[in-house]
DNA sequence: TACGATTGAGAAATCGATTACTCACCGCTC
DNA sequence: GAGCGGTGAGTAATCGATTTCTCAATCGTA
């Protein structure tokens, strides 16, 4: 038999004892003698033993995995928070099962069956849209931590303040001196985006000015066509607050093919940090979330919830963002 | 009972049929009625029936589930291999666990554990050193296909031809006018560090150049470090080809940091596209590699093995780069 | 009409670990 | 020394679905 390929029978066999001793042995159980916990810890090494995951989940009807779903691998906002997550979530002992959803409610409801089937311990969700069906989930009692964008239902969450970040980062706009701030947001069904189009409006409003905006998908081609079309328009903006950085990099793409210089032709300002963002050239002005904090924050309620030490009613951990002022959003 | 809850025996009582038979139906299996199939099927919809996919997988002795163990989430390059993978995987029904071993052999001897315990129907392993134990797979027999980096034993594998690439860069670096090239290497037991650097002096042997290297780990501030300390030094390099594209960004700080402007006074040059390589200034030469098809290739060599249509041996995918000349690496 | 072949359903074993229950044995007290 | 509580191990039930085995019913053919 090679090694690694025993089960509990094996062990039991190799050690002289019954099966059940084996598992209390080697699951610390307080009712078994020393000299047994040695034999049985012995045996078990000799044979390379490994519980089967399976058989112990079914019996435990638990999992040692937590699933994390987002919309988007590639943006490094998500893989920023799954850092965080996995970093609490090892502390825990447990492992992160990432789900890519990709913007798209049916790989989104695959993946929550996929969670339930499995029987995670719990799950992290950045839900695609507010009504995404989780009574799977609920109904066999997973938790649930909804972050990024709010659910309809009530659990425990964590959100970014996109809104008061939207317009502070419009009023630094405006505060620049442009005078005609237009908003690239995102779908006009993420309330992410919505939000961030509402801190915008906030800030235009209060000055008044024109609002201007578009929607368009999370996407570079997205942001390219949408820059496109405001600068094509009658009565062009002269700056722009654009909804995230895959966005932005459409943006820049298309003002870059317009030999049009930000901070001189045209003040830009993001919603969400990126490592390269000091290294264009003007280097970019951003709201910053604080992603990993998110992801930390997110894992411990989930196993906060999962232990059963959190309290009653649902709690809601809103974070707040951070202007991070470089040069495109300067007029000069 | 809320929907979702029933289990086999609630559908078989509901459809007034054995559990047998339930299972029968529901997996189409060929000796089972038309109207009892139609029963159990209503009985299976009325109760919001799924079958738990523990004790399925428990019984089946194999799941529908994908491990994909990377080094790295934040770095784009994998992240377009986990879509690449995703999307073959989902037309094959299976779930894709991605697993962030983050450059970390202990982190990734867990996962491959956990791989092993939840019985994974296949990996997709970029293992962070040749020496990786995956003896534990292996007693399981799940199947597995390593990417990027070889692995000591044999096993179906998706690779890139990095030398050749890299040899590309640095004689287009050379060709450039450029007369001291230097190479910022990844830590020295990463295969792929080590090839791109093989790659690099293959072609400064040829022209009869010195060899200038540092190695330094694939993050940012390595990156700036090993850029740092071979401009501080005696002769310092008027040229520089780079591992990958988070070393990139921490060389590129640092360049910036001196006043440094590429394609002017320095001759940049990297391994790996990024989306924001053509946005910078000025815009970065890469060597550019397949990472979604990286992605595709080894899942579908995965999933012909697991579906033991594979051939006897070990198969090697070998994909070649485009080197993508941009203005970074030319002299002006 | 009767018998073998075939179809289709149920009963029960199975996957591998955990745990409720059972019970032998120990030392202690009265 | 008998009874009693506590300790620590084994026996067997359990988790939920799948699948092998079994057997009744049906069909076709001689």
């Amino acid at each position: 038999m090679p090694l690694g390929t025993a089960k509990i029978s094996d062990v039991a066999r190799e050690a002289g004892v019954s099966e059940a001793t084996v598992s209390r042995a080697l699951n610390n159980h307080p009712t078994v003698g020393p000299e047994f916990v040695k034999r049985v810890r012995a045996a078990a090494d000799r044979l390379g033993y490994r519980p089967n995951g399976i058989a112990r989940s079914l019996r435990r009807q638990t999992t040692n995995v937590l699933a994390l779903i987002i919309t988007d691998v590639s943006n490094p906002f998500f893989t920023a928070i799954t850092r965080g997550v996995e970093d609490v979530a090892q502390l825990g002992g447990y492992s992160v099962l990432l789900c890519n959803s990709d913007e798209d409610s049916a790989k989104e409801a695959t993946y929550l069956d996929v969670a339930a089937q499995q029987q995670v311990a719990g799950v992290i969700l950045a839900p695609h849209q507010a009504g995404s069906d989780v009574s799977r989930l609920s109904a066999a009692s997973i938790p649930i931590v909804v972050i990024d964008r709010p659910l309809e239902e009530p659990f425990d969450s964590v959100m970014v303040q996109s809104r008061e970040g939207a317009r502070a980062a419009t009023e630094h706009l405006i505060d620049s001196g442009w005078v005609r701030p237009a908003c690239i947001s995102g779908p006009d069904d993420v309330a992410t985006a919505e939000s961030r189009l509402e801190g915008y409006r906030d800030a235009v409003r209060a000055h008044g000015f024109d609002e201007i905006f578009v929607h368009t998908p999370f996407r570079a081609e997205g942001g390219a066509a949408a820059a496109a079309e405001l600068l094509d328009s009658a009565n062009p903006p002269d700056a722009l607050f654009v909804g995230n950085t895959q966005l932005a990099l459409g943006v820049m793409t298309e003002l870059q093919r317009r030999g049009l210089e930000m901070g001189r032709d045209i003040g830009v300002i993001t919603f969400d940090d990126a490592p390269w963002a000091t290294l264009i050239d003007p280097p970019l002005s951003v709201v910053s979330q604080p992603a990993y904090e998110i992801g930390t924050r997110a894992a411990e309620l989930l196993l906060e919830r999962m232990k059963g030490t959190a309290p009653e009613g649902t709690r809601a951990v809103s974070l707040g963002t951070t202007l991070r002022i470089r040069e495109s959003s300067i007029r000069h």
